[in-house]
RNA sequence: GGCGUGGUAGCCAAGCGGUUAGGCAGAGGUCUGCAAAACCUUUCAGAUCGGUUCGACUCCGAUCCACGCCUCCA
């Protein structure tokens, strides 16, 4: 199958062929652990993870390497203001940033690297770039000279002297040039600092990713993702340093994610519009927040609310009902393999998720499989199995349907307990038994104000939560 | 100011130069003791103005609007 990515640095959709045959490399920027994550940290998680069981699922072998910068001024600042050892700030982030994850079915990444880990590689990094002379050392400091590059932009579409008449660039005295940034911090009194040839101090921000790169996936490799907040300066630095070290290409793709939007307004940490992973998870069923992730496209910006969230549940719950309705008698056996009929509802959803991962199109084909698995236009096991293994690769539709729908979505306050449901469910069954209708609707009524649905089917009645 | 992205029905969200995307919501119906689910029918598009074309939501131009990057940011 022929896999189309839009790359950004090309600025167009271009065919993907990796570098060795069968195997794909991937690099994606993680997060600075200084706070919990949001909802914005969670839309790139997401769908560079559908990236990566999309491609594994086409039989490639895939590394993902996804790093936390768990050194930089706001780690240490924050753990000023909280009274915390840097460490500790760093170590308790760490550990929210994976729960949150496995929470929203994010697989771990087959490397996790963190730039303290790396300190030597990034020294013996910055020490080639002083000596190719593209680095400068001052006063402790050592920087990267960005006009010795001479492809500095082409991610970004930026040029230098465009970068330089807007005001926004610090200055800095110890610079050569306003738009140099630093390879190594110099150590101030009361940081954290390690010793390196050019005097204690610690890593700059961008360094750290060209390094850890490097060392696990090679000098050049296929793919590197991230937010496309980081295409400047981020990525642009990291493409100047790495193939100014390595003389050849670092990413021949390039992948970036919009941004997630409050009121159509980029949510972030500077304007307070965020909402962490944590609030939302203890709100909403981690998949319904990953079903909301996977509805758009990956490029396009995503405006978040309460509202729009809580509608997806009705999608997702049409995609469970199916499930549910399939293995009413029992979950059906496994086949053997698919049907020509499932095999073309499969062909569809990978050739949706080929043209540069779009997961609305692959989305629409399960919605098209479970009104076909609905009306028996497929083999009840064919299209069961295959909603689930087609789910799987969006990281949805893995949980039992019955407990899907006895759990619920959206947590509001307490309803009623089992025990209580089950307790009128019996009384409404022996009022049934006697024909008592009045009584039978009055316990239905009674369970509907707490959010509680019946279902009669050949005279078993089961319930779920709405 | 420089660079860039987008404006699709009540809401969300795709593809496509001519053939119903999909989901939610709304209306009517089938089924059901009543419901729920499911199924059927149905209402509702392409910011504006020009151009190219036999034909444009889709290509080109202009305008308006929104947003992103240019400072840390997923």
């Amino acid at each position: 199958m022929k896999i189309h990515f839009h790359n950004s640095l090309t600025k167009q959709k271009e065919l993907f062929t990796p570098l060795i045959e069968g195997q794909v490399k991937i690099y994606c920027c993680g997060v600075t652990v200084y706070d919990l994550c949001h909802l914005g940290h969670a839309r790139g998680a997401v769908n560079f993870d559908v990236l990566r069981r999309f491609l594994e699922e086409l039989g490639y072998q895939v590394t993902f390497v996804k790093n936390y910068t768990d050194i930089d001024d706001k780690i240490i600042n924050r753990a000023v203001e909280q009274g915390l050892d840097w460490k500790q700030l760093t170590q308790t982030m760490i550990l929210a940033h994976d729960q949150d994850m496995e929470a929203l079915g994010v697989r771990p990444p087959d490397l996790a690297p963190k730039a303290t880990e790396h300190i030597e590689e990034i020294i013996a990094m910055t020490r080639s770039l002083l000596d190719l002379g593209v680095a400068y050392q001052k006063d402790g400091d050592v920087f990267f000279k960005v006009r010795s590059f001479e492809g500095y932009g082409k991610l970004s579409g930026k040029n230098i002297d465009d970068l330089l008449s807007g005001s926004r660039v610090e200055v800095n005295e110890a610079k050569e040039d306003a738009l140099d940034f630093a390879l190594w911090k110099a150590h101030k009194p009361g940081e954290p600092f390690w010793e390196s040839p050019f005097g204690p101090g610690r890593p700059g921000w961008h360094i750290e990713c060209s390094a850890m790169a490097a060392k696990y996936l090679g000098p050049h490799f296929d793919i590197h993702a991230g937010g496309s907040d980081l295409i400047f300066p981020h990525h642009e630095n990291e493409i100047a340093q790495s193939e100014s070290c390595h003389h050849q290409p670092l990413a021949n793709v390039w992948l970036h994610n919009g941004m997630i939007k409050i009121e159509s307004q980029k949510m972030s940490k500077s304007l307070g519009n965020f909402y962490t992973l944590r609030e939302l998870l203890s709100k909403y069923q981690g998949e319904l927040i990953r079903f909301f992730l996977v509805s758009a496209q990956y490029r396009v910006g995503v405006n978040f609310s309460h509202e729009a969230l809580a509608e997806k549940l009705e999608g997702l719950d049409r995609l469970y009902g199916a499930l549910f309705k399939a293995q009413e008698t029992g979950i059906p056996e496994e086949p053997f393999d698919y049907s020509p009929a499932a095999l073309a509802y499969k062909n569809r959803f990978l050739e949706a998720l080929a043209d540069d991962l779009n997961s609305p199109m692959a989305l629409s084909v399960l919605f098209e499989l479970a009104k076909a698995l609905n009306l028996g236009q497929l083999d009840l096991a064919q299209g069961y199995w295959l909603l689930k293994d087609l789910g799987a690769i969006l990281g949805l539709l893995q949980q039992d349907p019955e407990l899907w729908f006895k759990n619920p979505r959206i947590k509001g306050e307490e309803g009623l307990s089992e025990e209580a449901i089950e307790a009128l469910l019996e009384a409404r069954t022996q009022a049934r038994a006697a024909k008592d209708w009045a009584k039978a609707d009055q316990v239905r009524d009674q369970l509907a104000q707490g959010g509680v649905i019946l279902i009669d089917k050949d005279g078993v009645t089961r319930w779920q939560r709405k």
